[in-house]
DNA sequence: ATAGATAGTCAAGCACCCTGACGATTTAGG
DNA sequence: CCTAAATCGTCAGGGTGCTTGACTATCTAT
């Protein structure tokens, strides 16, 4: 037996994209925890995604999904569930009748509110658990990973 | 215009979630352009992320979804479809009737060989990029976030 | 012997994403 | 100015990967 299938021998799973994967879900998973113990509780993980990029001054659908690197389809269903339960409203662009401004109901501002309200005492704990310069490094560190992995992905 | 929406205003999207979310994707894509780049172009992310668990010995199926953390439902509808590419099969397990074993074949096995192929290129190019102690540290570091995340997760 | 747990399966459905095609409108070029 | 091309939002259809629920066959414990 080859050192290769040793490794996997026991079903070992040990490449960084296990805690990567798993350190993700956690947050989503906080992240929606707390935005609902604030009350929202029709609110899934994809619309608390969605949310901030709707900015305050009214933002168009194509430039929506454009930023969070989806389809205009997508950026379309989601956003059509939040205006049937009342976070968003659409509006017709003054300046392109073609187009509609997507903007947040006061119901909407709230959940925003929220969200930033859950993400910095998500912060702050972990800042307590892990340090505020930890934290800062995990982010940099992630970024840099995140640069190379695009940059040269050919691991052929 | 209080400092919560002040910060969202541009669409700002700042919490660690998003490095977090996008360095799972990008390492996630490496992995599977790497293994596409060795021949594997029948295989998906779901797939990769599924066979290690395959252990060489073979493994229950439900042993198997439970390891992943998904129902039995799940881990039946992916582990036939590579059955049905050709790199698991299953036999019924000698010492109960009920159950029936996954295994690798010849080609399971050289995918699984392709895939720890796959990443240690890719860790290797992490560690020449960041550092081999910095890698570790992350990993650490994730780990604790995660444990963290999930122990006290009452963001509320 | 029988009641209950467990292994795998089938069915239906949900969440979230995609491609393709379309009418309405704006923009660019002749 | 007028047509061709691009862009905005939308509808239709499809795909993946997961869920819950229900079922048969089999094993386990009493």
């Amino acid at each position: 037996m080859d050192p290769d299938l040793e490794a996997l021998r026991a079903g070992e799973v040990d490449h960084i994209g296990v805690p990567l994967w798993l350190a993700t879900k956690a947050y989503e998973r906080a992240m929606f925890d707390g935005v609902r113990a604030l009350g929202f509780d029709d609110v899934t993980v994809a619309d608390s995604d969605l949310l901030p990029y709707v900015e305050i001054g009214g933002t168009r659908l194509s430039r929506i999904a454009e930023r969070r690197g989806t389809t205009k389809q997508a950026a379309h269903e989601a956003i059509h569930g939040l205006v049937r339960r009342g976070y968003l409203l659409l509006e017709p662009d003054p300046k392109d009748r073609r187009a509609k401004r997507v903007r947040h109901t006061a119901k909407g501002v709230a959940l925003l509110r929220a969200l930033q309200q859950v993400k910095r005492t998500l912060h702050a704990g972990i800042a307590d658990r892990i340090g505020a310069a930890e934290l800062t490094r995990l982010e940099q560190t992630l970024d840099t990973l995140r640069r190379h992995l695009e940059g040269g992905a050919d691991a052929g």
